[in-house]
DNA sequence: TGACCGAGCGAGCGATCGCTCGGTCGGGAT
DNA sequence: ATCCCGACCGAGCGATCGCTCGCTCGGTCA
């Protein structure tokens, strides 16, 4: 399997201009409240000019939503498949995955988280199934934690979820203005991940 | 101070006919995507008809938005009143009322945290003001537990947030059919919160 | 030189948008 | 009997919606 060049690395976002414009315009008005025009506007584009790269407007927000969820796939089975292969080591390897995805594509996370409702029936069935792919990967590592008695919770797929609820809403309240940086963000949140799922404290 | 009757009761929503049918009508399509014609047929009105009781589409979704966070803020203070008056008490029974809300008022929830963005910046003051509040309310009772070393974690507010998420989370992926009831969804979820604020464990 | 093509544009299509005008209608008060 | 008022509606306003038509360019290659 191909590896990721380094899944902890951001660097500026590699959208097209177009998907990277458009991305904008959601975050502010969200895709219903986002006309064509000023979708072509944000490009530098004209209406038909725009029209020439896409087939239509909902092809754009698949697009981007497609973009992104490569992305963070990729990154995901990346930091699984270079650390340590024990239930901790992925657990903290995908949890801090999501959790620098949710800060660094902050953006591009809550488009996708928000406007699945404005995808149509096949377009929300491809995206849900990757979406579904995410979520199976730290389901897998907490009920391997679980059952090797690592983890204490007797809830593993309560607790993945609630986990990746975390994860999520981390891109609803961060600003980069902030106090927390990243970093410490993600050390913070590991915290009390371990709390949640009930790793054995020894040291730490 | 006014007691809730019972801040565990969820009878059928209160909610005026007009807005009940409103909340359906943004949960499907969001508000952006909602136009005043569906609105007015979905409450059985003429598009006048609905204008005669509300003096435009915006205050719909703001009436909305304010009786549920009323609803919310009312449960949470009479929740925080009549519960034991130390940080563990308080602590299960505003986690135990914020997740009973987002059971029981799952759409209005949903919406109330979807269309922030929808609400012009007047309203959105009004409204980021009460669910401000909300949050004053979680943040204060960790602090204080964590402050008197009943909590052990070493960031109370972050663990505030991240479990205001956690709560809010359980409004997109809950269902009346799914396998888990109410009550065990709470029981689980307390169970969690336990862990990741770091709650003394002893018995339970 | 001429054929072709990707990239882009001005203008405008029919449909729908939020909202309003000028009413109708039934019931309670005088 | 008359008046008034809350509740409601048919019709339609100007603006904007997603999208398309027919077109113009500047290259590239034979």
């Amino acid at each position: 399997m191909m590896v990721y060049v380094n899944w902890r690395d951001y660097g500026p976002s590699p959208l097209p201009r177009i998907l990277q414009t458009a991305l904008e315009a959601f975050v502010e008005h969200g895709y219903e409240g986002t006309s064509v025009r000023d979708l072509a506007g944000r490009a530098g584009l004209s209406v038909p000019g725009l029209y020439h790269h896409f087939r239509s407007k909902q092809d754009i927000l698949m697009g981007l939503l497609e973009a992104v969820m490569n992305d963070l796939l990729a990154r995901s089975r990346s930091a699984l498949s270079t650390s340590p292969p024990n239930p901790e080591g992925q657990l903290d390897a995908l949890v801090e995955c999501m959790l620098r995805f949710h800060l660094f594509r902050r953006n591009e996370a809550f488009v996708a988280s928000t406007e699945l409702r404005s995808l149509e029936p096949a377009n929300r069935g491809r995206y849900v199934r990757m979406r579904d792919e995410q979520q199976r990967m730290l389901a897998d590592v907490i009920r391997a934690g679980s059952k090797a008695g690592v983890f204490t919770t007797p809830y593993p797929d309560d607790a993945a979820r609630a986990l990746a609820t975390l994860c999520v809403g981390v891109a609803t309240w961060y600003r980069d203005d902030g106090p927390l940086a990243p970093d410490e963000v993600v050390r913070r949140y590991l915290d009390m991940v371990h709390g949640l799922v009930g790793v054995a404290r020894m040291g730490s």
